[in-house]
RNA sequence: GGCUGGGUGGCAGAGUGGUCAUGCAGCGGACUGCAACUCCGCGUACGCCGGUUCAAUUCCGACCCCAGCCUCCA
């Protein structure tokens, strides 16, 4: 495999592919965002992470990127949870969507290009069903509702590689005498009168999630566009119904590569909202830092499912901890450009292959093990590794901060920095009275506030133990 | 049941037909006033059973187990 080419793996094909964009140099890109009614909680941030990282390593590849990821703003269950809490749905999306967007903002994800909310695009969403309803591709059903012909799409079932027969078969599709097909989905869903809904040429009614996605796409990015992402527990019915839906409506391939995030466990079961099992990102922010939170989605491959534990927070915590100790001697705020190392060269090898990660984490430890290595005989060597550490850093997201700031910070109890200084001080006189007795005491009661003392040459440096 | 993807050392997690992942933890050594940090080194890891091969954790087949999807879900 050539390490300078993209290599992406496709769930269409299965198979990795030398990435080739629709025109060259630009990549459009969609991602199924959130439903916004609840915090967004760890598996949110999986996928959030797995698509920032992904589009930061295509504009590193020189490529303009244009990146979409929706709000869903309406659906079955915002109206429910609005209606529980008394209040309209828009006043539930707008908190839910500030609160999102700090979350995102804690965790270093990049804002997409566009944003696009369903509502603001029901005229798209009823141009779009209008076209398909022309075309014989669905119907207005008896109850007022529009269902998408799943039977009239000869590759209904690809991209999951469900058999449409046995999908026809399976008992756990509902019985519903308004559909033609039990397969049939909802594209528009017809409402009362005292509830939300827009006018429409079936009447008054609600938009289906599925045709959400295929309506914003295609009005943000065109009727083809290269890659699609989101969930893997998106690929079936969500994914395949928006490929049933634009193809059909614009008579063109949809997406070309499909990309898939995996899931987010905890005790082996699935995090999600349905199980009740999930941790929001909000209250594991306040048990650790968002950095230490990205770095253990980045310790995996985006693919592979992860399991959620404060244990691999603590290891997550500690690799960091690794890195900064690395950094702490440079002044890293410098950039400067070195060209042709190999660890960039090994870098960019494991992002271009399938944005492996875990791989690339493992190039920056040789880096900081390089540094750690030459920093005393060539320190103008290690300095410029050090910012090099740092830039490649930058494209996952992570050791942007100051060395000092990540590992003086406190995640529990909060000693005085005052304090610390004033006996580390203290004990500094100690040591150079060679009173080591006092010094071990004053190290102790540091140690009781947390503090870890490093003595070196240079002087003393102090952390926040984990 | 169908369809995906997996089962790797104490834990996490890559990868490969034949000397190496890597990180965390542990052990030994160096460094240190003692530590910490760091560096060097160490541990007969690849679910089970067959097959192909000079050689398989890696390929093929069977089996066992796990997760996801098949209903809303990132």
């Amino acid at each position: 495999m050539s390490k300078s080419e993209l290599h992406i793996y496709n769930t269409w094909s299965r198979k990795k592919e030398i990435f080739q964009p629709l025109e060259a140099g630009k990549i459009n890109m969609y991602v199924c965002g959130l439903t916004t009614y609840d915090y967004c909680h760890i598996g949110h941030a999986r996928m959030l992470v797995a698509f920032d990282i992904i589009v930061r390593h295509l504009r590193n590849s020189g490529y303009e990127v244009t990146y979409v990821r929706n709000i869903t703003d309406i659906d079955d269950k915002i109206l429910a949870r609005a209606q529980e809490n008394g209040e309209a749905f828009t006043s539930l999306t707008e908190r839910f969507i500030k609160a999102t967007h700090e979350d995102e903002m804690a965790l270093g994800i990049l804002p997409p290009d566009k944003e696009p909310r369903a509502t603001a695009h029901i005229d798209q969403i009823i141009d779009m069903i209008s076209v398909l309803v022309a075309r014989e591709a669905a119907y207005r059903a008896n109850n007022g509702d529009v269902y998408y012909s799943v039977r009239q799409f000869a590759d209904y079932g690809k991209l999951s590689n469900k058999n449409p027969e046995e999908l026809l078969a399976g008992a756990r599709i509902e019985v519903d005498e308004d559909k033609r097909d039990p397969r049939d989905f909802a594209l528009w869903k017809a409402a009362a009168d005292g509830e939300v809904g827009w006018d429409s040429p079936w009447g008054y009614g609600r938009p289906g999630w599925h045709i959400e996605c295929s309506a914003m796409s295609t009005c943000c990015l065109g009727n083809s566009f290269d890659i699609h992402g989101g969930g893997s527990d998106l690929m079936f019915p969500h994914h395949e119904n928006e490929i049933a839906q634009s193809e059909a409506a614009t008579g063109v391939k949809f997406a070309r590569y499909w990309l898939h995030n995996g899931s987010v466990r905890v005790d082996n079961e699935k995090m999600s909202k349905s199980l009740g099992n999930f941790f929001t990102v909000r209250e594991v922010l306040e048990k650790y830092p968002a950095e230490v939170v990205r770095y253990l989605l980045l310790a995996s491959h985006y693919r592979s499912p992860i399991n959620y534990s404060d244990q691999g927070l603590e290891q997550a915590a500690a690799s960091l901890e690794r890195f900064y100790a690395g950094l702490r001697p440079f002044d890293t705020a410098a950039a400067r450009d070195i060209v042709n190392s190999r660890f960039e060269k090994a870098f960019k090898a494991a992002m271009n292959d399938d944005f492996n990660t875990p791989v690339a984490l493992g190039v920056l430890f040789d880096l900081v093990r390089e540094i750690n290595r030459c920093k005393d005989a060539e320190p103008e060597v290690a300095a410029d590794l050090a910012r090099l550490l740092v830039k490649l850093g930058s494209t996952l997201g992570i050791l942007q901060q100051s060395p000092e700031v990540f590992l003086q910070q406190t995640s529990r109890e909060k000693p005085d920095a005052e304090i610390i200084k004033a006996l580390i001080a203290e004990r500094q006189q100690a040591r150079a009275d060679r009173d080591w007795a006092l010094a071990d005491q004053i190290r102790a009661r540091l140690a009781a506030m947390n503090v870890v003392v490093e003595d070196s040459a240079k002087g003393s440096v102090w952390r926040i133990e984990r």
